[in-house]
DNA sequence: AAGACGGGGAC
DNA sequence: GTCCCAGTCTT
């Protein structure tokens, strides 16, 4: 038998948790072009493009996508080679065709992005990640979002190795469940991509960070052991 | 469960 | 040059 996996923090750490980064993000909100109000359809497609890519390269390629694509309707009517042609500085252009599919898809609903977990989940180029972001902050839906850098933050809140198949396990989603509340998800989930993105990072920026050592067991067992941190400072 | 996809920026 | 990024789809 091996260790047995990381059990989320109790309600009380937990809301701390919640209520310090969520305190960190109306500090620190970055205004992404697909944050503002906006359609939802655009919404959709923003968490598409943003697929295993950074956001500050998604920028350009989402100003002209959904100038070029304002409706479904458009982007249905497309050739792939448009499409691929557009997306081609994010690379993973399996994506094209999928893309043409969901604009032809939602053209069948009236250009109507669904509110629905299982109808979202079944769109073309739209997956478990796409959906939770979709619904949980362009449709007010409460929804557990996991990325890998949100995967990399649990992994150090619980001072546990995490790889790529992490994402899928169920004390990982256990853990961003209990972290998650019930209310504000939108204000919840910007403030844990914007902390996860610009904190919690590859190499992580421990001395600025809100959390240490009292909610972070990377951070405390660091401190215990006496060795610097990635950072190099204490 | 494992592999493929991908350009581009950070280091 | 290496690693990683708001994952998804296909064996
Ligand atoms: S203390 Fe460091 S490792 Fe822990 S959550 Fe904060 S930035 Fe991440």
């Amino acid at each position: 038998m091996g260790n047995s996996p990381p059990t989320p923090p109790d309600d009380i750490t937990s809301k701390q948790i919640q209520t310090i980064l969520a305190g960190w993000g109306k500090q620190h909100f970055r205004p992404f072009p697909w944050r503002t109000p906006l359609k939802e359809w655009h919404g959709l497609i923003a968490e598409i493009l943003l697929q295993r890519t950074r956001a500050a390269n998604v920028i350009p390629v989402y100003q002209i996508f959904i100038q070029r694509f304002p409706l479904p309707q458009q982007l249905g009517m497309a050739s792939v080679e448009e499409i691929e042609n557009i997306i081609r500085p994010l690379g993973l252009h399996w994506r094209a065709p999928l893309l043409k599919k969901l604009g032809q898809k939602l053209s069948e609903n009236d250009g109507c992005v669904p509110h629905d977990e299982q109808a979202l989940n079944s769109l073309p180029g739209v997956g478990a990640y796409v959906t939770a972001a979709f619904l949980s902050l362009h449709a007010g839906v409460r929804s557990i979002i996991i990325d890998s850098n949100i995967v990399r933050f649990v992994g150090r809140l619980s001072d546990c190795l995490v790889d790529g198949e992490t994402r899928r396990k169920k004390w990982l989603i256990a853990y961003v469940e209990a972290l998650t509340p019930l209310n504000d998800i939108n204000v919840f989930n910007y403030a844990l991509l914007d902390f996860t993105m610009e904190v919690c990072t590859t190499i992580p920026k421990c001395d600025i960070c809100p959390l240490g050592e009292r909610y972070c067991a990377y951070r405390k067992r660091n401190i215990a052991e006496k060795t610097p941190n990635e950072c190099g400072i204490i």
